[in-house]
DNA sequence: AAGTGGTCTAGACCACTGG
DNA sequence: CAGTGGTCTAGACCACTTA
């Protein structure tokens, strides 16, 4: 028995075709979790050939409605696809925006295990060895911008010189040259008083307001790759984003 | 003449072309604003029906290389894939993480058009009805979060009793009530100290560390929805985000 | 008018999942 | 093992761009 397709101003049918089966699974006929008609039962039913069911299935899957297993079938996965936003960053270094030329200036470096402190600050386990870079970040011979401090896994974190002469950033030298990508970033941002030791470096006010941002960069398998924490003086940094709406 | 596909350890031909092609314009040879061959051509010079050569090109059009115009081809739009990071958020309610019973307690209303002032921080133009409410958020009762401003465009804002009843964003009311959905959002998130005008409703210290976020919201058109900006004092309020690279 | 990408059909074989 | 979704072919017509 096929069913006809609302052909509403001349839409393709691969797209009528998705309205159709996300109106279904809007009304939860096939309720999250269930499975949808196979491809072959769509075609049947619907009376289009099989590209024509898979074309509507991928617009489905590419809103995250459906979830699609070779060999077992076709699972809703949500019953309506919400407003989606995302912020798209170029790369690692759009992520605070720094002019290019505001390179971090190492102050003092270390080598060893994670401090206790300095692990319950981000939230991490303790342990492991860790390359530390505690540094200013401006233009050469200004009021710095920010202070950062980085703690790089030991075995894949450059050379000191390295670091010092790197323009970039720290995570985008690893992935190139350890073939160790970042997969995910975990970001908080707060606002809190400047202490006086962090008030010196930065040529600023003890009790002074300030924005801090505390990152965590995580590879493909969940492995730490750095941690970075960094504190701006409140009138020298916005932090800007623009977030899209997702084409559905 | 037909070129013969790497066909590294069975990955399906459509990814193998893709391939082909990827490292074809990242070596430059049709540069950035030329065209790619056709379709056709595709499928004499690589020997595969249409059909892959589509699916390798959906492949490199989703990677942001080319973008395809019917009637007139296949253009090179960027020669290499950077690393993608996005932020997924569900919703417009998540971009300030709020618990959900944190509803905005308005303190005050008012019509009008937009202050020269706000306008200025806005850094949008003056001129066109907005409706004003400012308010607390918090939970009823408890110290609030934040310190809301809130100024949204006369003709599709909702009355005002709406307002203190809703417990979602106000974009999302008028996304399902006005039929104008929020397509960008502009962010900026920056530190400052309390004024004393805003430290009494909030039940802080004047000059204690704040967080501002600053929100613009735009329809398709590019059309001012709504402005907001907040003040959360510092220790109340933290800002996370998840990034995740980008499928390339 | 010729050529492009967009849609669509009717087949086919395969890798994988599940009973 | 039967049935699923993944890949692939060889055709076809259409809407659109460009000249």
């Amino acid at each position: 028995m096929t069913v006809m397709l609302e052909n509403a101003s001349g839409a393709p049918r691969y797209m009528a075709l998705a309205e159709a089966l996300r109106a279904r699974i809007a009304g939860g006929d096939p309720a999250i979790g269930e499975l949808l008609p196979t491809e072959h039962a769509l075609c049947e039913t619907y009376g289009v050939s099989r590209h024509t069911v898979r074309e509507a299935l991928r617009l489905l899957a590419e809103a995250g409605l459906i979830a699609r297993r070779r060999g077992a079938g076709t699972v809703v996965v949500a019953a309506e696809a919400r407003a989606h936003f995302t912020q798209r960053l170029g790369g690692v270094d759009d992520l605070m925006q720094y002019a290019r030329d505001a390179k971090l200036q190492p102050r003092h470096t270390r080598s060893g295990p994670l401090d206790a402190a300095v692990a319950r600050a981000f939230g991490v386990a303790t342990g492991g060895e860790f390359f530390h870079v505690a540094g200013v970040r401006g233009r050469p011979g200004e009021t710095p911008i920010a202070l950062t401090d980085v703690y790089i896994r030991a075995d894949i974190a450059p050379p000191v010189e390295t670091i010092v002469e790197m323009g970039g950033s720290v995570t985008e030298w690893i992935a190139s040259e350890r073939g160790v990508p970042t997969a995910r970033i975990e970001q908080s941002i707060s606002a809190g008083a400047l202490t006086e030791r962090e008030a010196e470096p930065l040529d600023a006010e003890p009790g002074e307001a300030a924005l801090r941002t505390r990152r965590r960069y995580y590879d493909k398998g969940g492995r730490i790759i750095a941690l970075s924490d960094s504190v701006h003086p409140g009138e020298r940094f916005t932090y800007d984003m623009v977030l899209m709406r997702e084409a559905e």
